[in-house]
DNA sequence: TTGCGACTACGAAAACCTTCGTATATATTT
DNA sequence: AAATATATACGAAGGTTTTCGTAGTCGCAA
């Protein structure tokens, strides 16, 4: 088997662990369900995907009950950003700035959130004062 | 075949798009040489993947002179954003605020760029003013 | 207790990606 | 003209990811 530790999630996988992430352990039922409001994926499709990652270390799951519940081992904000620095590198040639460009330009973010980024935006600048490499 | 408007270059695909783009219309030589300088990768393997780039529409060809020269035909933009589009989905759950907020604070962003970004955002404030979706 | 519905397990096919070896053509040099 | 260097074409191996069919298990209702 490879390096454990590396294991950075497939899109497949990552579909799951972003249900998963955002209402807490579940049924594989629930997952595919979930998956299915997004494009069409059979039941065993998922379910033979989250055996896979459980021995992968990416879930651990409860099977005291008749029907399994997984959780998450990894943190979200570590993997998506493990994932993050992949992308960047071999689709934007490493340029942090034109991905941001692209996303803000290209999609839906509301009022708020834009604010939260120019706050965050700030900050950096704050912290950059004095040495602009 | 797939779908032909779809088509998303994968990595590999995209190692070579990138240079195209920096540098214009190439060789497979030159090409080569360029990822040589990042990793180790055998001639005729860049020679086929531009083969099946071609098939795919992603890539033309001038193939008059000995020496073919390749171009891309989609755009850097285009394609960037197509990429994203799917990696947003799949990795953020759709949430562009999430990916920004990850991708500015674990990346060196110049203060340029991000003024650059700040003026984006005021722009895109202006623009959904008074439609708060 | 039989049958039905919902679940897990798992092998294996299908699809996709990347890599490379070999064959062949075409210029250039000696 | 032969040898050499450099191209393209392409099949096929090897790896990973995704999908699905089939078999078996368990609980519950008729």
């Amino acid at each position: 088997m490879k390096n454990i530790s590396s294991n950075r999630p497939t899109d497949s996988e990552m579909e799951i662990l972003e249900v998963l992430w955002e209402n807490g352990p579940s049924s594989v039922r629930f997952i595919n369900n979930e998956i299915n409001k997004k494009r069409p994926c059979g039941y065993t499709t998922t379910l033979k995907l989250m055996q896979i990652m459980l021995k992968k270390q990416l879930l651990t799951r409860e099977d005291k009950t008749k029907v399994h519940i997984y959780a998450p081992l990894a943190d979200r904000d570590a993997t998506e950003g493990l994932l993050l620095e992949n992308f960047l590198t071999k689709s934007f040639s490493g340029s942090a700035h034109r991905l941001v460009m692209q996303a803000l330009g290209n999609h839906n973010t509301t009022d708020a959130e834009l604010e939260e980024i120019k706050k965050l935006i700030d900050e950096l600048e704050r912290k950059q004062y004095g040495n602009d490499e």
